[in-house]
DNA sequence: TGCCATGTTAAACT
DNA sequence: GAGTTTAACATGGC
């Protein structure tokens, strides 16, 4: 179950296949996997949440939503939850309870790689410009967007705010710059902790904010409301995160 | 045990 | 047809 550091580390348990064929392919896709077969797996690319695969002839995205899974190597969960399986000569891929789509290369083309806040090339600049497009929006919903901060997710959008101390409801256009560069910096770091957290298994010893009760630095109670256009629960504390509006 | 949730899409509304 | 709301997906943790 995924926010972008998930899916980093799940690229990492991909990696030996890459540049193998596909030898046999299983699951029930909406399109024909048929013509899969035979193909080298040119290499993986991720835009957040996304998965790319890419092909000889085609582009598959995965999409692990809420409660999606994989494996590598051996397939051992009911096949009926098999949305795709690729098998190679060195084992096998399998993806359940998820989004499985080609994407052409058009679109493909098109995809902003700079948006993704664990990549290499993200872009905090252009981040912050597209957050200035929209004054209005506010920042739980900014730190939800795909499109400007993509592989960000409800625990990061929670833990980023409680460390920059801002409430969720607070505005782009009200918030002071130096908070602004905070946030495009912090959805960072934090990406990167939550990443180093998840592979040793402690994530959730780490939140401070997320499901929490106690604010670990004031001693108040944390406050859960639904908040935004997402309308996805927030955790903020009242004393130690300000709301600009 | 029952409820809720790291997310998105498409159907079903207005 | 547009914009908006709801349901679906179906697992795992508390």
């Amino acid at each position: 179950m995924p926010e972008g550091p998930t899916i980093v580390l799940m690229k990492e348990q991909l990696l030996p296949y890459i540049g193998k064929d596909i030898i046999l392919t299983q699951g029930k896709t909406n399109f024909d996997l048929h013509h899969l077969k035979g193909q080298t797996l040119k290499d993986i690319r991720l835009l957040g949440k996304q998965t790319f695969l890419i092909l000889e002839n085609a582009i598959i995205r995965i999409h692990l939503l809420m409660f999606g899974s994989y494996e590598t190597g051996q397939a051992t969960k009911p096949a009926k939850n098999l949305k795709l399986g690729l098998i190679f000569e060195n084992g096998g891929m399998f993806f359940y309870t998820c989004s499985v789509k080609l994407i052409d290369k058009e679109s493909f083309s098109h995809i902003d790689w700079e948006a993704d806040v664990m990549s290499k090339i993200w872009n905090p600049q252009k981040a912050k410009e597209k957050l200035l497009a929209h004054p209005n929006m506010m920042v739980c919903d900014a730190l939800m967007d795909q499109d400007i901060m993509a592989g960000s997710g409800n625990i990061i959008k929670n833990e980023v705010l409680f460390r920059i101390g801002v409430q969720p409801e607070s505005t782009i256009d009200a918030l002071p710059q130096a908070k602004l560069e905070n946030l495009l910096s912090e959805v960072r770091n934090y990406s990167f902790d939550f990443l180093k957290w998840k592979s040793q298994n402690t994530l959730s010893k780490h939140w401070q904010a997320y499901q929490q009760k106690i604010c670990p630095q004031c001693g108040g109670p944390i406050t859960k409301k639904i908040t935004g256009h997402s309308k996805r629960n927030s955790f903020f504390c009242k004393t130690d995160q300000e709301l600009y509006n």
